[in-house]
DNA sequence: AGCACGCCGACT
DNA sequence: GTCGGCGTGCTC
C-alpha cells in the first residue's frame, strides 16, 4: 500500500512525507477517514488500529491508502496504536463494501457488525495458573488444602477453577494457600484451551445409496472455486448427513467452514447429530453469547483455530482467514432477513462472500424459495436432490378440515374431525402437536357495549392480551399494560372481551376437551433461551407430554419419534395482509409443521384448518404437490414482473410528525425515476401505519432485472431533501413488507 | 455511535 | 440567578 510514498524519498524531497492511511471506523459514518501514519508504524489494510476520534479515541481498520488530496493536512491525527491482534481478512473487508454498496448503508455501520466484540482485539487477559511454592512455608495443613496440594504436585499449572474442580475444594482454598505463600501464581497461555477439532475421519452413521451419491457431489464441489448447490429433499430425508459429507471434505483441506442457521436457540438436535458425525462439537456464534465466549470464539476464528462455526445470520462477518465452505440451512427461512440497522439477506450475501472467497456454497431446504428454485432453473446453481425419508418412513397424509361446513361450537377453535383425531392419536398413546401462529390469550379485545378496540397507544396494531401475565401487550413495540375492569372509552364495567384464539386460549380449549392429557404450551413466551428449549424436547421426546400446542417456534427441525398427529388451527393466517411472499411463506411454513408428522415407523396425519379449502396454497400441500406450487407461484411473479423477475426496493419514510413524513414521502414519490422499465409505487401507508409511536409510509421502486438500483436509488436520494425528524430507509429486496 | 454545543423550564 | 432537558451537528 505504501507504494506511492516509497518513491517519494527522491533526492530533494523530504526525508518523511506524511503517510496517510485511510481508516474505516465501526460507526454510520458515510466514508473512512484519513489518519497520519507515524514514521515507526507499519500499516497495511485490515490491521485494526486505535485512533483518537473527537475526544475519544475508537478502535478502526485500516481499509487502504490515504487521499493525498482529502482533507487538509493540518486536520490529520495520529494514528494512535496498531492493536496485536490477527488482521481483518481481506474478503471480510471486501464483503463489507459489498454490502455496503449493495444496501446503500454506510459502510462504517457494516464493518460494526463484522467487528461486535471490542474486547477481542485487546490481548486476552492474562489467565493465572498455580504451581507449588518452591519453599513450602510453614502453614496449617487442612484436609482441603492437602487434597489441592496433592492435585497440583506433579501435573502442569493450572487455573484456579480446574484446580478446586479436581480437589473437590472451592476456589477460596486455592487462592488462600497462594495469599499463604504455598502456591505461586504463574502466567498460563492465553486463550490456551485447546479445542478438540472436528475429525472429518471419524466415522458416521450409515448413508444409503442416494445420500452418498448426493453427499459425494457435495464433496466433490469443495476446492472447486465458486459455485453454489441448493440440496433439496423432504423432512427426515438425511440432508444434514449429506452436506456433512462436504464439511468433512473441507475439513480435510485444512479449510474452515460457517454453517448458517436461522434460529440458533433450536439447535440442540444439530449439534448432537454434528457430534456424532465429527466427534467433537462445532463452535457456536450468536449474539447473546456470554462476553467471555464471545471473545474467546471470535479470536479462535480470526486465528484460524476455530475449524467449523454454526451461527446465526451475522456469523457471516466473522473474520475467517481460511473459509472452505459455506452452508445456509433452511434457507427459505426469513429470519436470515435482517430488518433493522442494515438491511440485508445472509442468505444472498452467504452467496456473495463464496464469490468472493472463490469457495462453494449450500443452500439447504425441504421447501426452497422461489429464488433458489429460480436459479436452479437457470442455470445458475447446481442442485442435489434427496427423494426418499430415511429409513424408509412415510409423507404424512395431508387433510383439509373445510371449516366453512365443519364449523367449531361457538367461542370453539378447534373443528369436529380435529377434536375426533386427537382423541383418536390420545387413545392410541401417541403424540398430537397444534399450531397457532398466535401468541397470547386472545389477538383482540373489544368493549361490548360500544365496540371500542383496545390499541396499542405508539402502533397502528391490537393490544394483545396474554391471560398467564395478566398483561395487555402490542407484539411490535413491547406497549404492555394492564387489562382494563371498565371500557376506557365508555366506561361499561365487566364489558370487555377477548375476541378470537391465541394459544393460550386454544390451551384452555384442549384441557376441556381431554383433562387427562398432558399439555404443554411452547411458545417465546414460555421457551425462553437454548436450556429450556432443550428441556421441552426432551420432555416431548420422552413422551412426559401428549398434546403440544405452539405458534411458530414449535415449526423448526425436531425430532418427535411418537408425534403422529399434527393440528394446525388456522391455516389461511399467514395468506392475509396481501403481502408478495405470503403465499410462499404460508407454504413453508406449514409445509415445515407438517414435516413433524410421522417420522420413524409411525405413518403421520396432518390436518389444516381452512375458510379457503380451493386457495392454491391449501390444495398444494394437500396433494404434496410442492413443484407445481411453486411454478404458479413463479409463473404469477414473473408475469407482474415480481422478484425474482424483476427488481424491488422499498423506502419507508418515518417520523414522528405525520405532516413531516407525508411531505417527505410525496417529495421522494414526485421526484422517483418512472419510465417503462421502472415504477414507482406509493407513497402509501405502511402496512404498519404507525409504529413505535413513528408514522409510516412506503413507496416501492420496481423495475427489470437489469436496472442497477442502487445507481438510480443514490441518484432519487439525492435529489430530495427532507425535514429533520425524518428518516429514509433503504430496503434493498424488502421480504416481509410490514 | 458518542460527545459537544445550545437554547428554554424548575431548583438552591 | 444556575442546573439540566435532549435537539442538532461534527468527528480525519
Amino acid at each position: 500500500m505504501p507504494k506511492r510514498h516509497a518513491s517519494s524519498t527522491g533526492p530533494n524531497e523530504k526525508l518523511n512525507p506524511t503517510r496517510r492511511v485511510s481508516v474505516l471506523l465501526p460507526l454510520p459514518l458515510g466514508t473512512a477517514y484519513d489518519y497520519r501514519q507515524p514514521a515507526d508504524m507499519e500499516l497495511t489494510p485490515g490491521d485494526f488500529v486505535s485512533v483518537p476520534l473527537g475526544r475519544r479515541q475508537t478502535v478502526g481498520v485500516v481499509w487502504g491508502e490515504g487521499d493525498p488530496a482529502g482533507i487538509e493536512e493540518s486536520r490529520l491525527k495520529d494514528v494512535a496504536a496498531r492493536l496485536d491482534c490477527p488482521p481483518m481478512p481481506e474478503e471480510t473487508r471486501r464483503l463489507v463494501d459489498w454490502v455496503s454498496r449493495y444496501t446503500l448503508s454506510p459502510a462504517g455501520a457494516v464493518l460494526r457488525m463484522a467487528m461486535s466484540i471490542p474486547e477481542a482485539l485487546e490481548p486476552a487477559p492474562p489467565r493465572v495458573g498455580y504451581m507449588p511454592a518452591e519453599e513450602m512455608p510453614d502453614i496449617r495443613v487442612t484436609a482441603a488444602r492437602k487434597r489441592v496440594l496433592e492435585a497440583i504436585a506433579g501435573g502442569p499449572a493450572r487455573g484456579a477453577t480446574e484446580l478446586a474442580r479436581e480437589a473437590a475444594v472451592s476456589t477460596s482454598v486455592v487462592t488462600g494457600l497462594a495469599d499463604a505463600g504455598a502456591l505461586m501464581r504463574v502466567a498460563l497461555p492465553a486463550d490456551g484451551d485447546p479445542v478438540a477439532e472436528p475429525d472429518p475421519e471419524n466415522p458416521g452413521p450409515k448413508l444409503n445409496d442416494e445420500q452418498k451419491e448426493a453427499g459425494a457431489e457435495l464433496a466433490g464441489a469443495v476446492d472447486g472455486g465458486f459455485s453454489v448447490t441448493l440440496l433439496d429433499g423432504v423432512t427426515g430425508a438425511g440432508k444434514t448427513e449429506v452436506y456433512f459429507e462436504a464439511v468433512a471434505a473441507a475439513l480435510r483441506d485444512r479449510k474452515q467452514v460457517l454453517v448458517l442457521v436461522p434460529e440458533i436457540a433450536l439447535t440442540g438436535q444439530w449439534l448432537t447429530r454434528f457430534a456424532r458425525r465429527f466427534g467433537a462439537e462445532p463452535e457456536l456464534w450468536h449474539s447473546d453469547l456470554a462476553r467471555g465466549r464471545r471473545r474467546r470464539c471470535w479470536r479462535r476464528i480470526a486465528e484460524g483455530r476455530a475449524r467449523v462455526v454454526v451461527g446465526a445470520r451475522s456469523a457471516l462477518f466473522l473474520p475467517f482467514s481460511e473459509l472452505g465452505l459455506i452452508i445456509v440451512d433452511e434457507e427459505h427461512d426469513s429470519s436470515y432477513k435482517q430488518e433493522e440497522g442494515v438491511i440485508y439477506h445472509a442468505r444472498d450475501m452467504a452467496v456473495v462472500r463464496a464469490r468472493l472467497g472463490e469457495i462453494p456454497a449450500i443452500l439447504v431446504s425441504a421447501t426452497p424459495s422461489l429464488e433458489t428454485v429460480t436459479n436452479v432453473d437457470s442455470g445458475r446453481y447446481r442442485s442435489q436432490h434427496l427423494s426418499a425419508r430415511h429409513g424408509g418412513a412415510e409423507m404424512p397424509s395431508v387433510e383439509l378440515v373445510d371449516m366453512r361446513r365443519n364449523a367449531p361450537p361457538r367461542q370453539r377453535w378447534l373443528a369436529p374431525p380435529l377434536v375426533t383425531a386427537l382423541k383418536e392419536t390420545l387413545e392410541a398413546g401417541e403424540q398430537s402437536l397444534l399450531f397457532l401462529n398466535r401468541r397470547g390469550y386472545a389477538p383482540l379485545t373489544l368493549c361490548r357495549g360500544c365496540g371500542h378496540r383496545l390499541q396499542c397507544p405508539n402502533c397502528t396494531a391490537w393490544l394483545v392480551e396474554h391471560r398467564f401475565s395478566g398483561k395487555l401487550q402490542c407484539h411490535h413495540c413491547g406497549y404492555a399494560t394492564g387489562l382494563p375492569k371498565e371500557c376506557p372509552e365508555c366506561g361499561a364495567e365487566d364489558k370487555m372481551a377477548a375476541c378470537g384464539p391465541g394459544v393460550e386460549r386454544l390451551a384452555e380449549e384442549v384441557t376441556a376437551l381431554f383433562p387427562e392429557a398432558r399439555m404443554s404450551l411452547m411458545t417465546s413466551d414460555t421457551v425462553r433461551g437454548p436450556e429450556a428449549a432443550a428441556a421441552f424436547i426432551e420432555a416431548i421426546a420422552n413422551h412426559e407430554i401428549d398434546i403440544i400446542l405452539g405458534t411458530q417456534i414449535v415449526a423448526k427441525g425436531h425430532h418427535f419419534p411418537m408425534l403422529t398427529l399434527v393440528g394446525v388451527v388456522d391455516a389461511d393466517l399467514g395468506l392475509m395482509g396481501g403481502d408478495l411472499r405470503a403465499s410462499e411463506r404460508t407454504f413453508q411454513l406449514l409445509h415445515q409443521v407438517s414435516g413433524r408428522a410421522g417420522r420413524e415407523d409411525r405413518p403421520g396425519r396432518v390436518m389444516l384448518q381452512t375458510y379457503h379449502p380451493d386457495h392454491p396454497v391449501m390444495l398444494a400441500l394437500a396433494e404434496g404437490a410442492r413443484d407445481r406450487f411453486l411454478e404458479a407461484e413463479a409463473e404469477m411473479r414473473r408475469d407482474g414482473g415480481w422478484p425474482p423477475f424483476g427488481r424491488l426496493v422499498a423506502l419507508i419514510v418515518s417520523g414522528r410528525d405525520e405532516g413531516d413524513v407525508d411531505t417527505a414521502a410525496n417529495a421522494l414519490g414526485r421526484a422517483g425515476p418512472n419510465s417503462k422499465d421502472m415504477r414507482v409505487l406509493g407513497p402509501a401507508p405502511a402496512p404498519l401505519a404507525i409504529l413505535r409511536g413513528r408514522h409510516r409510509r412506503r413507496l416501492l421502486l420496481k423495475a427489470t432485472r437489469d436496472i442497477d438500483m442502487q445507481k438510480v436509488l443514490r441518484q432519487w436520494l439525492s435529489r430530495v431533501r427532507w425535514p429533520n425528524g425524518v428518516r429514509v430507509q433503504v430496503d434493498v429486496d424488502p421480504y416481509s413488507f410490514l
